[in-house]
DNA sequence: TATACTGGAGAACGTAGGTTCTCTGCGGTG
DNA sequence: CACCGCAGAGAACCTACGTTCTCCAGTATA
């Protein structure tokens, strides 16, 4: 086996192990299983178990990113890619036992101890405030809305995590309404 | 020593420990060394470190439910002690090395494997919600209001807790005024 | 004053877990 | 066809960690 396969079979593995229990209740031997190659190749292609946690959260920022962007190009205006990313969000409430932001997840687990961690998730939340500054920016609204809608996704993600219920992503989303509406209206003014 | 004493300056240390670093990466031994008193008398206190993780967050919730409480206090109407919400989890994220819900942390890390962490921090999040949604009745506005306000503080402390800035709190709070001016006018009209 | 009992200190135990090491098997070369 | 070298399997190593156990000290009672 090549070894960008093996990579990829690790990675992928600790993706699903990582997301669905956390990171330090999953032992190297749990990734080995899951992963279906030996720890001695594991440590071949990795240094360290913290460089797997790395790479895992640097692809799922990724990948995120890349799916709220998808989703925004769904739709033509800029407001609707700021609402669409609440639908983005929904969509991922609803895939298997979503367990709230594996970011902040991640973040709450090894921010202290692990700065490398706390990076990743920080360069994740930079891009995603980037992302919808952006669009905020081409709404005409103020750019004191960006954040306000950055806090609701970031709420609705923990809040679906921990009732198990996508909800949270509609009630963020009506209330992103609102105060788009209520910036676009003061804008105009 | 008595037990009263003893258990407390326990649960104080755990408190401290947990809330700075995390539950895993605690270990007894750090415990024990924070508290100040033995590994027998700890365990003649709390069965396990379950337990005394559990004890720890039916404590942070009770604190925290009382501190909201008090700085809605301070205000009188209920428009002013939703926003009060706000004022509280600013003086929260001012308080040394502020490192997001202490409740989202836990579940993060704990949610999976740990269903007494996943119920205590449900029944935290049920509380605030109750909360607030008694607060939104009192103010006139529709009931749709209240988890959307939520969602901003729940926004609001991971996004203080990640990048170390106490902004979130006003950013949440303005965009509460918001939703809350429109609510009641939506109420009016 | 001496002995016995109980509570607690912290070392020990047993398991978990990240990383390394030894041995084996396979492939390549002569 | 045989031998050598290298890559990798998974057991072993070493440390961490939750919990328990042994021993000691202090207090109470006779």
């Amino acid at each position: 086996m090549d070894d960008d396969k093996a990579r990829e079979l690790a990675l992928e593995a600790a993706e699903r192990l990582f997301t669905a229990r956390g990171i330090q209740t999953v032992g190297m031997d749990d990734l080995r299983n899951e992963a279906g190659i030996s720890l001695k190749r594991i440590y071949g292609l990795f240094p360290s178990k913290d460089a797997i946690v790395e790479q895992v959260l640097v692809r799922l920022n990724r990948s995120w990113m890349q799916g709220v962007i998808e989703f925004g190009e769904r739709v033509d205006s800029p407001r609707d890619k700021l609402l669409a990313v609440f639908d983005f969000l929904e969509d991922r409430f609803r895939q298997g036992d979503y367990r709230g932001c594996v970011f902040i997840n991640a973040f709450g687990e090894l921010g202290p101890t692990a700065p490398l961690v706390a990076e990743v998730v920080r360069r994740h939340k930079a891009d995603f405030q980037g992302y919808v500054s952006g669009l905020v920016e081409s709404s005409g609204a103020p750019a004191s809305l960006a954040p306000q809608l950055v806090l609701l996704a970031e709420g609705a993600q923990s809040t679906a995590g921990i009732f198990g219920d996508p909800v949270a992503a509609g009630q963020a989303r009506a209330a992103a309404a609102t105060l788009i509406d209520a910036a676009l209206v003061g804008a105009r003014a």
